[in-house]
DNA sequence: TCCCATACTCTCTTTTCGGTAAGTATAAAT
DNA sequence: ATTTATACTTACCGAAAAGAGAGTATGGGA
C-alpha cells in the first residue's frame, strides 16, 4: 500500500486500485518474455510476416512456442492475425498500434542491452572469480 | 544475418557480430523477468533494502526465489550485496548504476502498461469473444 | 493418383520452475 | 539452558513449461 503510493507519486500518475495494480503487473509478467520480445522486435523491422519468415527470424523458437506466444499476442491485441483462405494456407501477422507502442517501450531494454552487455559479462566473471576464490 | 543487419541500422549501431547478438538476448532473456523487474522497481524507490524487506515488499514472493533473483541479479551486476558481520545476519541490497540504467529502461515498459491496461483488457474480452462466437 | 506446401494441432516426454518445510549459524536476551 | 532473530541453504515434490515429432487439411501441379 505505501509503496504502491511511492511509485504513483514518482511517476505522477494519481491511482491506488490495487486491482488496476495486479492487472498491470500480470501485463508485465506476460510481455516481459523473450520470445515476445523477439517477436515484437522482428516485426518492427518487416512489418508484416508470415508464420514461417518468423519462424526462420526468430532463431530457436519451436513451432509449438511460436504459435502459442503469437497467439497470446493476438489475444492482447498486440498483434493482428489475417488468415488468407487459400491453399497451402497463408497466415499474415502484423503490429497493432498498442503492438508498436511497445516496441517502442522495450526499445530503451534493447538499447540498455546492447550498450552494456560488456559490463554484464565483465560483473559475471567477476562474480565467478569472487565465488572461486571464496571456495579455496 | 539479413535481418541483424537491419535491427543495427534501425538502431544506428553499427555492429555484426553474432555473437554479441546472442549474449544481448541471453542478458534480455535474463532481465525480461517478473520479479526481477518488480525488485528493480522497489529498489528504485527505496534505495537500500534488507532482505526481510525485500521479503515484504515483493508480495507473493518466496524466499527461494527472492534469494535466487537476488544472486542472478548481483552476478549480472545489478546490485550490491553488502554483509554485516553481526548476530542476527543483515545483509543490504542497493541497485548499481547499471541497475540503475535498467531501472529507466524498464520505466518505459511500466508506463506503457499502466497507459494501455484498459485497452489490453478489452481486447481480451474481445478475443475470447471472439472465440465463442466461433465455437458455436 | 500421388505428392507438395503451409500453418498449424496433438501427444508424449523431458526439463525447468517454484513452493514448502526443515536445517544452520551464533550472539544476545531471558 | 533455552529462545529469538535473520538470512539464508538444502532436499523434496508437484506443476507447469517447453521440446520433439507425428498428424491434419486441401487445392494445385507432376
Amino acid at each position: 500500500m505505501t509503496d504502491s503510493g511511492l511509485r504513483r507519486e514518482l511517476q505522477d500518475l494519481p491511482r491506488t486500485d490495487p486491482a488496476v495494480d495486479q492487472l498491470v503487473e500480470e501485463i508485465i509478467g506476460r510481455v516481459a518474455d523473450k520470445w515476445t520480445m523477439l517477436l515484437i522486435e522482428i516485426l518492427t523491422e518487416r512489418e508484416c510476416c508470415r508464420f514461417g519468415e518468423l519462424a526462420k527470424a526468430c532463431t530457436g523458437i519451436s513451432q509449438k512456442m511460436l504459435t502459442q506466444t503469437l497467439r497470446a499476442m493476438e489475444r492482447d491485441g498486440l498483434v493482428t492475425r489475417t488468415v488468407y483462405p487459400v491453399v497451402p494456407p497463408k497466415v499474415e501477422y502484423r503490429l497493432t498500434e498498442l503492438g508498436l507502442g511497445l516496441s517502442k517501450a522495450f526499445c530503451g531494454v534493447w538499447l540498455w542491452a546492447e550498450a552494456n552487455f560488456e559490463t554484464i559479462d565483465r560483473a559475471r566473471q567477476d562474480y565467478t572469480a569472487r565465488q572461486e576464490a571464496g571456495q579455496v
